[in-house]
Order: structure tokens, then sequence, then C-alpha cells
RNA sequence: GCCCCCGUAGCUCAAUGGAUAGAGCGCCUGACUUCGAAUCAGUAGGUUGUGGGUUCGAGUCCCGCCGGGGGCGCCA
């Protein structure tokens, strides 16, 4: 934000160098540790150790001290700033705080819910995530992959990608033939009513014809025989799917379109819009094709009928150690697997929709397939396959273990989100009583999720975490909700203030006042919003925004303590102490968006 | 056997190779007749698993070891 400030300073330094015969390498700018005080800082211990490295007998810290003492006289005071100073080989120089924090507020200010936007990059980038398998329910692992996908795509086009959001759900396996079949043989005709209800009755039915087809200890020869008919019946089905059979095709589409109702449901909840649909089911086909170019092309060896098609990726990159391995690419029977499906995918990506990076938010078990994946794109000779990214995360687990589809033993999504509205509801009545009812259930369900959105993006994202309700839905200290407030503790002073609002916000007032440390501190923060969504983009880190995000939360509820805003004794500082709080307000806005989290005006 | 991830305060987690390793929860002390107490101010709590190495400087990079999790030719 103040690049033209330390473009100067910095040409600067390079001609007291290069007088007095340093070698300077580079200079790199960090804001100074606050301290009550506000600026940049940079340090010569790196100058200091060329001159050690080229013979010189120096002390290195004492010699960056000397070249900061140097630098610093070199410099004098430049315009903008109110003091330099050289301390343990560092150089800090602190704001002439009235003219940047003007300039910090006018910019937010004029600039709105694009405070932050970075400039186009020319690149397109697409994210995939919301990858769920159909003919299942969405539980809180799926949730974190959604969240995350989209407070990642909210990043990385904020920061200047062009980006597109692609879900690809699994709408085929043996798993989903699993519900087809019991379904058909024992719940025919039957379908509950409403959206959520039918895509967990689905699970429901998964889970029972689990435990029909699973071995048993002691089974009788009667049921050992019962079993193997039922498996006998589920294979058969899966056989017609792919042969095409009407009958299984429409029961298929039917069941999988509740699925999808679903799904398209709670990404409706959580305000995610994805913009590009992929099945598995689809690009099985172009999936077969790709198999017979790469072994045309010597990629990959074609042992049939024998041994499926493989690609030996170690040996073909020349790795002496096991790394990369050999992956399968085809069954010996001519079907094809999640790694050949995802090669196809990856062409159409790149060739149909021009993607030049490519992002997948995917479970981090996954990450030797990926990288198999993106290996053998490289030997394919695509380009982009440098510019793949497996984003892969921690697996969400239970107290009581990891979570099982397969037994059933799943944690809701929609169970979690109809809890936190309810206890939010609860602490809400006795917070805000002048709410109607109707605007109390919105406030509710934006807490809630915000809650809930918080605690999952507010941990690494390779961490696994364990799903634990009262944590996730807590909403006192680091927590969504307590940025929440900080926003609606903002808006409402704005609404108290009345016309003054409007004064302060349309001609930014001057700051020429002795600012109080919680201010400056304030400002400091907002002034490195930009460089933060930059940062969190480029390192696809989600976390670095949630920690920013609560950092100037803090920043805010400590201001909003400590420094009278329409309580001010001069008109000139409450005007410019109002106009700080609209940029407080509207920064916390944008960082909230980019977390997936609204921000309320009340709550 | 090989590969990947993790190990930081009692617990859950932060920290582009830089200044005194920071938050939350929990514990203890204070602050609502005053812009909304889902808040604030403060106390206590650390040999960053361990042994070496690189560096002016290491929680961060490299090597070994210990502990935990995950993955590894026809599941997704």
């Amino acid at each position: 934000m103040f690049d033209h400030e330390r473009e100067v300073i910095e040409e600067k330094i390079k001609v007291f160098c290069t007088e007095n015969d340093i070698p300077l390498t580079s200079i790199e700018w960090k804001p100074l540790p606050f301290s009550g005080e506000w600026g940049i800082s940079t340090s010569f211990f790196q100058a200091a150790a060329n001159e050690a490295r080229s013979g010189k007998k120096v002390n290195v810290p004492q010699r960056a001290q000397e070249i900061a003492e140097g630098v610093r006289e070199h410099l004098g005071t430049p315009e903008g700033f109110s003091r330099v100073e050289a301390v343990k080989g560092y150089l800090n120089l602190y704001f002439s705080t009235a003219e940047y924090a003007r300039r910090v507020v006018e910019t937010v200010l004029r600039d709105k819910a694009d405070f932050g936007r970075g400039a186009p990059k020319g690149e397109r980038v697409m994210v995939e995530y919301a990858q769920p398998n159909t003919h299942h329910s969405f539980h809180i692992g799926h949730y974190r992959n959604a969240i995350l996908g989209e407070s990642l795509a909210r990043l990385v086009e904020f920061a200047g990608f062009e980006t597109i959001r692609a879900s690809y759900p699994g709408d085929i396996g043996l798993g989903v033939i699993t519900v087809l079949w019991i379904y058909d043989k024992f719940y025919k005709g039957q379908e509950p009513e409403g959206i959520h209800e039918r895509g967990q009755w689905l699970l429901k039915l998964y889970v029972e014809a689990t435990q029909l087809l699973e071995p048993k200890e002691d089974e009788t020869p009667e049921a050992r025989a019962q079993r193997e008919a039922y498996d006998a019946e589920r294979r058969e089905m899966l056989r017609k799917w792919d042969a095409g059979d009407p009958y299984v095709r429409e029961l298929w589409l039917r069941t999988r379109e509740w699925s999808l109702e679903e799904l398209r449901a709670i990404l409706e909840m959580l305000d995610i819009h994805i913009d590009v649909w992929f099945y598995e089911s689809e690009v099985d086909e172009p999936a077969k094709e790709i198999v017979e170019e790469l072994i045309a092309r010597g990629i990959a060896e074609d042992e049939r009928p024998e041994g499926p098609v493989i690609v030996r990726i170690d040996e073909k990159l020349g790795l002496k150690k096991e790394k990369y391995r050999t992956a399968v690419i085809l069954r010996s029977d001519g079907t094809t697997l999640y790694l050949t499906k995802d090669l196809a995918l990856a062409k159409i990506k790149f060739e149909k929709y021009g993607v030049d990076r490519s992002i997948y938010v995917v479970d981090t078990r996954q990450s030797l397939h990926f990288q198999q994946v993106f290996k053998i794109l490289e030997l394919w000779g695509f380009p982009q396959a440098e510019k793949c990214y497996h984003l892969g995360y921690g697996f969400v687990s239970l107290p009581e273990g990891a979570m099982s589809a397969r037994r059933g033993r799943v944690v809701l999504f929609k169970d979690v989100a109809d809890e936190a509205v309810r206890r939010v509801l609860s602490v809400e009545s006795e917070k805000s009583p002048d709410l109607s009812e109707e605007e109390r259930r919105a406030v509710a369900q934006k807490i809630g999720l915000g809650a809930l959105a918080y605690a999952m993006l507010s941990v690494d994202n390779n961490k696994d975490t364990v799903f634990d309700m009262d944590a996730a839905l807590s909403f006192e200290g680091r927590t969504g909700p307590y940025i929440q407030n900080a926003h609606v503790r903002a808006a409402s002073i704005l609404r108290k203030a009345g016309p003054l609002a409007g004064r302060a916000t349309s001609r930014t007032p001057d700051f020429d006042y002795n600012l109080t440390p919680h201010e400056i501190r304030l400002i400091d923060l907002i002034s490195r919003f930009p460089a933060t969504v930059e940062q969190a983009a480029q390192e696809y880190r989600p976390l670095v925004m949630a920690t920013y995000a609560y950092d100037l939360a803090t920043a805010f509820h400590s201001f909003y303590h400590a420094v009278p805003v329409l309580q001010a004794e001069e008109e000139g500082i409450r005007l410019a102490r109002l106009a700080l709080v609209a940029a407080a307000k509207q920064t916390i806005a944008n960082a909230l968006r980019l977390l997936v989290i609204h921000a309320p005006e009340v709550m």
C-alpha cells in the first residue's frame, strides 16, 4: 500500500551501499513489530554476511548494526516518516501517522467490497472440490472439503485469477450399485418426503445393505448362501449398468438425483455456487480412449490379458528409489479406475476449459494418487502439469474414532447445522430481543454457520481434526462469531452516529490529532489486508486469512473498549474515528467473505 | 522395505530463516447507570519430541533417532 515510499527509500539505500562498497543483495521489508507505533523495517544481516564471506573479518551482527546506522544517517528523515532508527541490525522507519492513516481509510472507503482485490493475473485457475459420492449423505468431512475449497476459490479469485469452481461427484461404482440393489429389492417405489430426508435415507439403505452383504463370523451355511446370492445380484446389477441396461440406468439416474438435490441444497445454504459439474460416470468412456493413446505412445505398458495396463512412473522418470511407483491405469478386464478417470478429467480441464492451473481439494490420503496423476500428465506432455496442485487436508474423525459410512457412523452436516442454529437462537433472544422471528432465524443461520466455517478454516489444512460439536459451535474467543461481533459493533456505532456517519465517509477526514496506539494498531492491520490476500492465495492457504481476520477483529474490539468514538470531545476526532470504524467494518466484511462467512449488521 | 504428513503452554492450535515463540480454551483477578460484556484489561503456564549439522541467526532448512497418523500394481 506504500509501495512508492518504499521504492524511494530502497533507491537511497542502494546508492548508499554502492558508494560505500557494501555488497547488498536484496532489500526485504516487513511490517514493524507493533509497539504503539507503525511502520516498516528491513535488516542488513545479509549484506554483512556477504562481506564476511568475501574474506573481510567482520562480526556480522555488529557490522549489520553499523550499516543500519550508516543508512539511517544517509536517509535522514524521509518525507512521510516521523522518525528512523537503527536497532540491532534493523532499520526501522516509522510512518507519519496523520498522512498514512488518512490514506488507508480513504482507500478502503473508496474501494469498499473491492478493497484488497488484486490486479488481474491473466491466468485461469480451476478449483475442484465438493466431490461427495452420490447415494450417500453429506457429512462433516464433506463439509470441511467444501468450505476449504470455496474459501480457496474466493481467495484466488479475489487475488486476481480468473476462477472456475468445479464439483466432481462420484456417481458410480460398487458403493452406488449397492444402494441401487437394496432399493430395488426391498424398497422399490418408496420415497421419503423432503430433500434432506431423502438424501439421508439413501445412506441408511447403504448401511443396511452393507450388513446384508458383509461376511459374518460363525455364519450358518444358509446365511452364507443367502449372502452370496445377494452379492451375485449386486454384481449382476453392476454388469447391467455397465452394459447400459435401461431399467438399471433409469433407477440409477432417479436415485442419483435425490442425492444431487440434497447436495445442491446444502451448497446453496453454504453460499457455494459451482460453475462446472463433472460426473465420474461421464469420464469413463474418454478414460478408455486415453489408455489406448498412452499405450500407443509408449508411456503405458499393456500386460493384458495376464495383467492390467500400467505406467512405470519411476522407471520412466529415471528414478532409482521408488517414489511414484507403478500405477495401474486399466484393469485387466478393460474397465477404468479412479486414476484413469482423473487423467481424462485433467485433459478436459486443460483442453475444453483452457485452465492454466488446476487445484484439487481432496483428502490428504490421496496424495500419492495425485502425485501419480501429475507425473503421468507430465510424461504425457501437458505443460500445465507443473501447475497442478493437490491441496490435501487431514481427515475429520469423531471422538469415538474414524467416520465410517459403511457402518453408519457419521456426523451429518445437516444435523450439525441445525444444532448450530438452535444454539445461536438460545443465546440470541437475550442478546437482541428486538428482532423479528424471521430476522432472528436468518441471523442465527449466519452466526451458526460462521462458527462452523471458522472452526474448520482456522486449523492448518494438513492437520487431522477430531470433530467436537461443542468446540466447533463455540461462540466465544477465537471463533467466527467473535469476528462477526466486531462487525456488528462497528455497524452499531455507525447507525447511532446518524448523519455524522455519512459526513465521515463521504469525504475522508483528517487524522491530524494525537492517535492512540489502539487506533494505530487498527489502521496498521487494515493496511495489511491486500498483502494478506495475496499471500493466502499464493500459498493456497485460507488459514492465513482466518488468522488475519481474527487479529483484525481483536484490534477492533480493543479499540472499541478503549477509544470513545461518538463521545470523543472534538468533532474532528469524532469524524476521523467514525471513518476509521467504517473502514474497519468494511475490511472485516471483506475478510469474512473470503472465509465464506456472512458479516451481519446485527446479531 | 519405500514414500508422505505430524510432534510447540494442561488441552486445541498459530508463527515468509530474523528482534522478547504467540492466541484461544481451562485456571485465577478486575471492568456493564457510559458507542452491544458473543467483549475488554490483567496473572500464571515453554529446554518448540531427541541428537547432530548448515547459518551472523533455526520452531522453521539438512541428516540420524524416538513417538503418532496415512499411503504403496488391477478400491475410490
